[in-house]
RNA sequence: UGGGGGAUAGUUCAACGGUAGAACAUCGGACUCUGACUCCGAGAAUCUUGGUUCGAAUCCAGGUCCCCCAGCCA
């Protein structure tokens, strides 16, 4: 069922936001369902925001209300256009639309501005000259009070003029800001009059350079929910102390509707760190290619990985919503990823490292072509023809010339099927000079074209193959967990890098019909694959979105993610 | 030692005073022209101590542990 086809009865109880939601319809505290996904474009878009934006625009589908995109671009010394474009398109690849309603908190400038003076005019804040310094300084502690500044009792025109001042440029950065008076002792630090406005001289993606003042998070965020009509305003937990800011600002304006703040806790992964420092300091450093390198869990790096945005929204569906912060194990991801790919991906065959077999008692002629299913649970997938010839390649871990007890794949003397085509037995092993195989001489039995004996006779093993002749060549990327270890460190993240998150395969040899295909693909026997971005004609790259399940090969050092690594 | 939150199978969530349930993971087994998929089965949890109640994961009290807050970031 896609996203929006929950119906309420269904989605009503399934967490506590959406409880909460249904109840005050309920008690018509409220008549409708308006929401918001607010990010700052001050970097991608990743898994850990794909939670949020499938919990606001998913309860506003199910009960009937709207959500918007609203950018919180309050910081310019931060954000760039290339964010805010590239957030677009993730919201929308993601499967969710904003319709008419994008807005900006830089919308909302003028009337914010406003209030500020509103709230001079209440006696409510004022302009303090104190340095950033004296400012930390007599904020107190954790468990000191605050002191007052010294500015805090202002004359209102004063106040007035100051701030006029300030927005019209008259001084430096950090010579003074517009702070709210609450209380310098509460136990709540967000409450010992925060910063409302500060002086930042920058230009502002939308606003270019019409303002010398930018307001505050907590300034700018609850105000511009009720200029919205946002109804519901969903968070992430750490902005749970901030919620009697939040209300106290809602109190002491006249804002023309009354918003509520949720808070509910932020995806974690294992395996991965999903905190826009560290995302950005992996690309600017240089640890990975880019914001969507495969390996990021970026929604641009998933897409490029090959991750359909079917399965991001049923992995968030399925870890549900809660208050208790809590670490996701990336296997959860892997299953709604394979179990979409499983459904959608057709079947190819593609030898990622070739190993020659020659089939002796084949014809040296042209070959012919076999009738292969594009996938076993849809037929209307159809088939295809697949050329086969006398020499094949198959994949090098399907030998072994000393088989291991449970290994039932190709070995000497040993009768194996090649999938859609013949029986085949290995009767001869060719080695270079040291020692390595390098080719297998087998023989095919023609009674078993297309897969079965007519005798009835079994073998254990089915391997995938190529013709040699037909083949084309292509770069397969295998991927990895970006880090060591199921808890990396975001501090010192450098030092739990996974050094091989990227393996390059360059002598793979795939099904000629894969030159042109668009769509993910499965690889038989071996995992779920997307053509990438840099393929050119006559230079294919395949990413490895992830491998198949693998009883047999029970790695076990690193997770499944990018399958096994051999 | 201030303020705000949170503790249920290995993991992530349910259970809203009335039989602690699911998914993922794990381990068995069946099926199979993908060691895939699918199917069947198993093991596995209420942080702790009291109290209220016929009955407590749920209500009350005390304790323990974990997370967040001292940006002119969001």
């Amino acid at each position: 069922m896609a996203i929006g086809e929950t119906s309420i009865s269904e989605s009503a109880g399934r967490d506590f936001i959406r409880d909460i939601i249904a109840a005050d319809l309920d008690s018509k505290r409220s008549s409708k369902v308006v929401t918001r996904f607010p990010p700052e474009p001050n970097g991608y878009l990743h898994i850990g925001h794909a939670k949020s934006i499938c919990l606001n625009f998913g309860v506003a589908e199910e009960f009937g209300g709207r959500c918007h995109l609203r950018f919180d671009d309050t910081n310019p010394t931060k954000e760039e256009q290339e964010y805010i474009d590239a957030i677009k398109a993730d919201v929308r690849w993601l499967g969710f639309d904003w319709g008419e309603h994008l807005y900006h908190a830089s919308d909302h400038f003028e009337q914010l501005y406003t209030w500020g003076q509103h709230l001079i005019r209440a006696g409510k804040a004022y302009v303090d000259d104190q340095t950033q310094e004296d400012m930390r300084a007599t904020r107190g502690t954790l468990t000191e009070p605050g002191r007052n500044s010294p500015y805090r009792d202002r004359k209102v025109e004063e106040n007035l003029d100051l701030f006029a001042r300030m927005r019209a440029g008259e001084f430096p950065n950090g010579a003074r800001v517009l702070r709210a008076k609450i209380d310098m002792a509460s136990g709540n630090i967000n409450l010992r009059d925060p910063a409302l406005y500060r002086i930042l001289h920058a230009s502002h993606p939308r606003t270019g350079t019409a303002w010398s003042i930018y307001p505050s998070y907590d300034f700018a965020h609850g105000q511009s929910d009720a200029i919205e009509g946002i109804t519901h305003s969903i968070c992430t937990l750490e902005f749970e102390d901030h919620r009697p800011l939040y209300d106290w600002f809602l109190d002491n304006l006249p804002v023309p509707s009354r918003p509520r703040q949720y808070e509910f806790a932020r995806l974690n992964l294992s395996y991965a760190l999903l905190s826009k420092r560290v995302l950005t300091e992996l690309v600017k450093g240089g640890h990975v290619e880019g914001w969507d390198d495969p390996r990021m869990p970026t929604l641009a790096g998933l897409r490029r990985r090959g991750v359909p945005p079917e399965a991001i929204r049923d992995f968030i569906k399925r870890i549900g919503v809660a208050k208790a912060n809590s670490v996701v194990d990336i296997g959860m991801l892997e299953f709604s990823i394979r179990e979409v790919l499983n459904a959608t991906a057709q079947r190819r065959m593609a030898v990622l490292r070739p190993l020659k077999v020659t089939i002796e008692n084949y014809s040296q002629g042209e070959g012919e072509e076999l009738e292969a299913v594009n996938h076993p649970e849809d037929t209307a997938a159809g088939t295809r023809r697949i050329r086969f010839g006398r020499e094949i390649y198959i994949e090098r871990d399907d030998f072994m010339e000393t088989p291991e007890k449970k290994f039932f794949r190709l070995a000497p003397g040993r009768e194996v099927r090649l999938r859609y085509a013949y029986f085949i037995t290995c009767r001869e092993t060719i080695k270079n000079a040291a020692g390595e195989v390098v080719e297998l001489r087998c023989s095919y039995d023609p009674a078993t074209r297309g897969g079965n004996a007519p005798d009835g006779r079994k073998v254990k093993g089915t391997i995938h193959w190529v013709s040699a002749a037909d083949a084309v060549p292509a770069h397969v990327r295998l991927y990895n967990p970006l880090f060591t270890r199921p808890d990396p460190s975001a501090s010192e993240f450098a030092k739990d890098i996974n050094p091989q998150s990227c393996e390059l395969l360059t002598d793979c040899r795939i099904e000629p019909s894969m030159a042109t295909w668009e769509h993910p693909v499965q690889f038989e026997r071996q995992g779920y694959f997307c053509r990438d971005r840099s393929s050119a004609p006559g230079g294919l790259v395949f990413n490895r979105t992830l491998g198949l399940r693998d009883t047999y090969a029970k790695i076990t050092a690193i997770p499944a993610t990018g399958g096994k690594t051999g």
